[in-house]
RNA sequence: GGGCUUGUGGUCUAGCUGGUUAUGACGUCGCCCUUACACGGCGAAGAUCUCCGGUUCGAAUCCGGACAGGCCCA
């Protein structure tokens, strides 16, 4: 047990944090695989190994380990696991920058192992800054996506969603670079400015304008606005392509832009992304004209074999020629190019592997998933409702899960690995069996690879131990949390993966956090100069106080504009707790015995009744994760009703030996001992270091707070002594005493109500109190007038003197009734509605008294003790 | 362009199942070093609750529209 000299005059959260941290074991927050408490499993998201932690998964983790915290002192069985979501675009290219070079460059285990050995590294540090900001993950149940480990699990849900009928294989459009020959994602599209031709000719009597004539083979259809009159004509019609004779048909479509070029287009397999859309909208014929080196293919007749630009060259002179072309026009333009080689990109169809959505699944499984907050379940609903393509899965990348297939170079059949093999990689290892058709031993691996959202969307079925086949025990986890930014991706992918394996949603709830926006309100961006990552917070104020700044910031699913307000008052409100642990120990420690466990005072019935409120509100607040709700309970009761009611309440009692002391001792130990639990998911180590010079325990292995003090009579009689001392406490500031100047006999009248509040009121206010419960007796006298000068001085001018002084003189009945007319000099004069106001002062039993109102309350003060 | 969402004193924010003197924090101003805390206490000033229209006896709160911000998607 500590003494009260341990609680430094200020509280020093550096060093206290860097304590605790060093007190807490991994251990102490395992999950049990063994016990018989009811679980509570988050499914914590796997952040990207960029390297650093920044303030947003700072909110996040904070949300996380506020449950966490709070579900363990409920008794829970909780598992709080640390994912790493390896996969993805960005370490490629970190890596090709790193070492110089292209991953082309290198054999393609190599390169994979670049990418391993810097996200190991990346995993390091934020797993760093993880222990740093004291968050109680249990790191026995660690995962790492890129790890076999957990990419045959990967795998394994692949097939079987494979074999389910989940997933197939499909053409479909891919951004492509044709001199790199490889697939470019959007991120790795760069755009550049510069003009072109818009070539304006006759397509079988329609004037249509293009800049893309050498895709004039890859045509599959003519499209026009529906309102266009000038094409009305054409509806349904088919027309002949030029040059290349085959029939198209002419398309209507809203999306067609009228005032463009002729107002008609030709639509091409695949010119640019409105050609996606239109193709898939009016399911179009695929024609490719252009092939994966950027030369034309054999449906191109004479032109087949050249290059793009040759083609257009030849086809515009043949336009020429054959009399078609009518006009040219500048036209500026935005390309998109690889970001390598500047290499306009193509849109080509290439086999890609889709899976297939089944949006009725998803409604039913997003619709048992509670969600916090509500709202956010519609942006599910919306989205999935208005699906129009499958989720396409497969990637031309390398560092990724390899998909794991391979097919018979003899007969094309798709060969498949047992699932004890796993995992493998097709490129490298070969099947164990010759082609269960042709027997052949040539086989081709799959070079695509996975997605990087298939990793993460099993991340539920990954920490609860799944075998790769069935459905495992702890199975659904109980929460989600995540930011609402990927609602669509992560969110969606997850209840569509969940139901195809397990045919069970994936979680009991969802829990969505908002977004960190800088002090400008604005995303948070380098270029915006807006940034605060944790660590200055951190250092400025301790993890505490950025624990409160994420929990009081703003409602769960709201965005939270950073402000250092908030984390200056969370600071300042750890040193107000702190001198409140301080004094209350001081006194506590000078005589500790408690003699009944049910104190009868009014203000400690009061405060236990409010205490009680304030737990059953954060409970409340916790258990639908209001976490701002909770603190600001916290907060609001600690220090207004313990340290600016309470405190000054007991001071009297405190400071002497009455019997009635033991009481207030009780109350304040109770107080604390429970503040201290209520704050421990929310400021683990202030909690944690309180709690140990009250008690010498820790606290995360305290249960949550129960209390039942709750007592509406006690709470409306001590909001009334609060009230009462608060008055008589101004009453003496606005009259110029000391606070602890005697103020004499105050009598407090409440009528039909009996108070007895043990002396509190009149030991804190230095007054002899005197309560009563009968109605007063009161002689109102007339004691003097205020003059309303503003009506006073226009209406008399010079006489105003005089008029005053005559009022003055009239008898208090007179004064008191009004006055409408005065004589002055022997003349009469009216005087004015609101020229004076009577002032009226109180006497009981012939004594005059000064008068506060509390309420329905009358206080009388008779100055002079 | 579409879906969801937000718009409250100088700043951030609560309230938003309709009726409150519209909450709190920071900032500002005044007084106070009262046996923990001046990172404190007491008090004051400061809001046409984005704008327009509607429903209602009554709207910050419900409905419609406009404007502005956020996220996701085209």
């Amino acid at each position: 047990m500590s003494s009260p000299e341990d609680l430094t005059k200020t509280y020093d959260y550096a060093e206290v944090e860097r304590r605790w941290l060093d007190q807490w074991r991994d251990e102490d927050f395992y999950f049990d695989w063994e016990s018989a408490k009811p679980r509570y499993i988050i499914d914590t998201p796997p952040p990207y190994p960029t390297g650093r932690l920044h303030i947003g998964h700072a909110l996040n983790w904070v949300y996380m380990d506020i449950v966490a915290r709070y579900k363990r002192m409920r008794g829970y069985n909780v598992m709080f696991p640390q994912g790493w979501d390896c996969h993805g675009l960005p370490t490629e290219v970190k890596v090709e920058e790193i070492h110089g070079i292209t991953k082309n460059d290198v054999p393609r285990e190599e390169f994979r192992q670049m990418c391993r050995d810097l996200t190991r590294e990346n995993i390091r540090m934020m797993r760093h800054s993880l222990r740093l900001m004291g968050f109680s993950v249990d790191w026995s149940n660690e995962y790492i996506t890129m790890e076999e480990s957990y990419y045959s699990l990967t795998q394994a849900s692949f097939l079987q969603m494979l074999k389910n009928g989940y997933i197939y294989q499909s053409e479909h459009p891919v951004n492509y670079c044709t001199r790199c020959e490889t697939a470019i994602a959007f991120a790795e599209v760069a755009y550049s400015e510069n003009t072109t031709l818009l070539n304006y000719f006759d397509f079988d009597g329609v004037e249509i304008a293009t800049t893309r004539p050498e895709l004039l083979a890859a045509c599959v259809a003519v499209a026009v606005h529906p309102d266009d009159n000038r094409y009305h004509t054409l509806k349904g019609k088919t027309l002949t392509v030029p040059l290349f004779s085959y029939p198209v048909p002419v398309v209507e479509d809203e999306a067609v832009d009228p005032a463009f070029g002729s107002g008609a287009v030709m639509i091409c397999t695949f010119g640019d992304k409105q050609d996606v859309v239109w193709w898939k909208s009016h399911n179009l014929d695929l024609r490719s004209a252009i092939d994966q080196k950027g030369v034309m293919t054999a449906i191109c007749g004479k032109y087949t074999g050249m290059k793009a630009k040759e083609c257009r060259e030849a086809i515009l002179s043949d336009m020429k020629e054959s009399g078609i072309l009518k006009t040219q026009e500048e036209l500026p333009q935005r390309v998109g190019t690889c970001w390598r080689c500047q290499t306009p990109i193509e849109i080509l169809s290439a086999r890609q592997w889709f899976v297939k959505v089944r949006p009725e699944e998803i409604v039913s499984a997003a619709s048992e998933i509670t969600w916090y907050p509500e709202h956010m379940q519609t942006r599910l609903l919306n989205w999935t409702q208005q699906m129009e393509w499958d989720w396409c899965i497969s990637r031309q990348r390398l560092f990724a899960t390899p998909i794991p297939v391979w097919f018979c170079s003899d007969c094309g059949e798709m060969i498949l690995p047992v699932p004890e093999d796993l995992p493998i990689d097709p490129t490298v290892d070969s099947p164990k069996h010759p082609c269960p058709v042709c027997g052949s031993n040539s086989f081709a691996g799959e070079t695509d690879v996975l997605d990087t959202w298939m990793d993460s969307s099993i991340s539920p079925l990954a920490i609860t131990k799944w075998d790769g086949k069935t459905t495992p025990a702890f199975y659904p986890t109980q929460l989600r949390p995540q930011g609402h930014d990927i609602i669509r991706t992560w969110a969606f992918y997850t209840i569509l993966r969940s139901m195809a394996l397990t045919q069970k949603k994936p979680w009991d709830g969802i829990m969505i956090n908002g977004m960190v926006l800088g002090e400008d309100g604005f995303k948070m961006s380098k270029s915006r100069n807006n940034v605060i990552t944790p660590d200055e917070l951190i250092d400025r104020y301790g993890v505490d106080a950025l624990r409160q700044w994420a929990a009081v910031g703003a409602a769960m699913g709201s965005d939270i504009t950073f402000t250092w307000n908030d984390v200056v008052a969370a600071s300042r409100f750890q040193t107000k707790m702190w001198n409140i642990v301080r004094f209350s120990l001081l006194q506590i420690r000078k005589d500790d015995s408690v003699s009944s466990d049910r104190p009868t005072e009014l203000a400690d019935r009061w405060l236990l009744s409010k205490l009680s409120a304030t737990v059953q509100e954060v409970t409340d607040a916790l258990d639908s994760y209001q976490y701002d709700k909770g603190l600001k309970a916290i907060r609001d009761f600690a220090w207004s009703s313990l340290a600016d009611n309470y405190l000054e309440l007991v001071k009297g009692r405190l400071y002497s030996d009455l019997p009635s002391r033991a009481g207030a001792v009780f109350t304040l130990k109770t107080a604390l001992d429970t503040l201290c639990r209520l704050l421990a998911p929310y400021t683990p180590f202030f909690a944690s270091e309180c709690y140990y010079h009250l008690s010498g325990g820790r606290i995360i292995d305290q249960q949550w707070p129960g209390l039942d003090y709750i007592d509406p009579t006690a709470d409306e009689n001590g909001n009334l002594l609060a009230s009462v001392v608060g008055q008589l406490r101004k009453y003496k500031h606005d009259a110029g005493l000391a606070l602890n100047a005697p103020l004499g006999h105050v009598t407090i009248y409440t009528p039909g109500k009996t108070i007895d509040d043990g002396g509190d009121a009149g030991r804190t206010t230095n007054a002899e109190i005197e309560w009563r419960s009968d109605e007063p007796h009161l002689d109102r006298v007339l004691s003097d007038i205020t003059f309303n000068m503003g009506i006073i001085g226009p209406a008399f001018r010079k006489e105003a003197g005089a008029v005053m002084q005559a009022i003055r003189a009239l008898p208090p009945e007179s004064l008191e009734a009004g006055v409408d007319t005065i004589s002055v000099n022997g003349s009469d004069i009216s005087i004015p509605d609101g020229s004076y106001a009577p002032v009226f002062s109180y006497a009981i039993e012939g004594e005059e008294v000064d008068l506060l109102t509390v309420g329905d309350a009358l206080l009388a003060i008779r100055k002079r003790a």
